[in-house]
RNA sequence: GGAGAGAUGUCAGAGUGGUCGAAUGAGCCAGCUUGGAAAGCUGGUGUACUGGCAACGGUACCGAGGGUUCGAAUCCCUCUUUCUCCGCCA
């Protein structure tokens, strides 16, 4: 969520940027403007009532001590109008405070300067690309006959006891899960991060933090009884843990990791590209955080990019990091870099990550904020990034490591799988 | 799930319907003191919105939301949450 005042007092710069995220209703913001005058008007008619009555009621205080009983009755009767206004003035208020939310909601953040203008991925600008398409074997197999041919994965079982997008693996493809997790979060430890275990439901305000909620309702699982929600990521529960919060700069930056499954509805994506592990409704990550200074967030982003691209040269995988462009981009985010690995069995580009920076957006949703040094106040940033989500590594692992008759295990591994090769 | 007791500032912890943004203590910051430190002394020390060029003001906030009242931290209602006991349970 923007800031009013940053939007009053950079209208035309706000104007601009959000042209590159091809936002549809620009005039929203002169809403805003005008919606934030008509409260400021009424605050100031409210206070002043309030003042006033402030300083009757210790008159009628005064008064009833040195017995003069009449006089403050008088002014008791003067305030019964006072108090009429005040009481319909606030409701104006609150009226007015709640149209200019829910306007302010629909303002998606603003794109950094070094965003591409776009609409579609296609238009997502290719920043670095490393390592060498494998070679496969003759007879290549997509990740889904592997995950079949070796009985690693079963897609079916999982249909039967809860339904499609939730497989389940089995043996070596169980262990394989688990490696990784250990893996990842070793690595995270190594750079830094704190690690945490966290709930997986979600309560409406964390949902909205994050800017999940509402945005992307229909995308979480919601449990009705309790009113609460499956995390689609774990930047949900370890950003809000943030919500409301005051830290002093010298903590800063703080960083923090967790493995979670993330649950996601997709609803509407169904067809071949979202077969076998491309897709699924329910998968394992592990996820970095970080609180920075706004001075210092962009360095943060690219180190937390290189973290990610760390993991996948130790994966031995072949990636590409793109910069997405405005139309590609999250409601939320101000830059994101998508870390995509090469499945070469299937030949297409796997997202695998994507690192976040998303300045004050969701701060001044949490409530965010750190003391300076010198004591002033301000909104931390936010980034986050995946590093990294398990299902379509699998897939770039069986497929990219395959051989006629066994699969490969990269060797960053073996300490966490306890075996070399499948087969 | 049932019964009871709580929720006050950074923390601990007072608080009678008006003099309470809130005692007291600790912490923290600054100054004095000191060769330096500790102790001691003095002063300061919440957040948000808002008016004003500023100096300096105003309003709101005692878990959240309503209500009673001229006036609520204090009384009433609802919710959230913590603790204790009982029940159930991995």
């Amino acid at each position: 969520m923007l800031q009013v005042n940053y939007i009053r007092e950079n209208k035309n710069l706000v104007l601009e940027r959000l042209r590159v995220k091809n936002f549809s209703q620009p005039q929203l913001i002169e809403e805003i403007i005008d919606l934030d005058d008509q409260k400021k008007t009424l605050q100031l008619q409210v206070e002043t009532l309030q003042a006033n009555a402030n300083v009757a009621a210790k008159q009628v205080g005064d008064l009833i001590k040195k017995g003069k009983h009449s006089q403050a009755e008088a002014i008791k009767n003067s305030t019964i109008i006072a108090k009429e206004n005040i009481k319909n003035l606030l409701v104006k208020i609150n009226d007015t405070e709640q149209v200019l939310h829910q306007k302010l909601i629909l303002i998606p953040n603003l794109p950094h300067t070094s965003v591409p203008k776009g609409k579609t991925s296609d238009e997502n600008e290719v920043v670095l690309s490393y390592g060498y398409t494998p070679t496969l074997p003759e007879n290549a197999l997509p990740h889904w006959d592997l995950a079949a041919k070796y009985n690693l994965i079963d897609f079916e079982l999982g249909v039967k006891i809860t339904g499609a997008g939730f497989p389940v693996y089995k043996g070596k493809g169980a262990k394989l899960q688990r490696a990784l997790i250990n893996f990842f979060l070793a690595e995270a430890e190594a750079a830094g991060y704190h690690e945490l275990m966290l709930p997986l439901l979600v309560n409406e305000a964390s949902g909205f933090g994050t800017g999940q909620l509402p945005d992307k309702e229909g995308q979480m699982y919601f449990c009705n009884t309790d009113n609460l929600y499956l995390i689609p990521t774990a930047e949900v529960p370890i950003t809000n843990l943030y919500r409301d919060v005051m830290v002093k700069e010298n903590e800063l930056p703080i960083k923090n990791c967790g493995y979670t499954p993330c649950f996601r509805r997709e609803a509407g994506s169904y067809g071949a590209h979202v077969r076998g592990l491309n897709r699924l409704h329910q998968f394992d990550k592990v996820e970095i955080v970080q609180i920075a200074q706004p001075y210092h967030s962009y360095e943060i982003l690219e180190q937390m990019s290189l973290h990610v691209q760390q993991l996948l040269q130790k994966l031995g995988l072949q990636y590409r990091v793109l910069r997405l462009c405005g139309g590609d981009m999250s409601f939320a985010s101000a830059l994101t870099y998508d870390m995509e690995v090469w499945s070469a069995a299937q030949k297409r580009w796997l997202e695998v990550s994507s690192v976040s920076n998303f300045e004050t957006f969701q701060s001044n949703r949490l409530k965010l904020r750190y003391k300076t040094t010198e004591g002033k106040t301000q909104l931390a940033h936010t980034l986050n990034g995946s590093a990294l989500a398990l299902p379509r590594i699998v897939a770039a692992i069986l497929e990219n490591y395959q051989t006629s008759n066994s699969i490969q295990i990269p060797t960053c591994l073996h300490p966490y799988t306890g075996f070399a090769s499948i087969s």
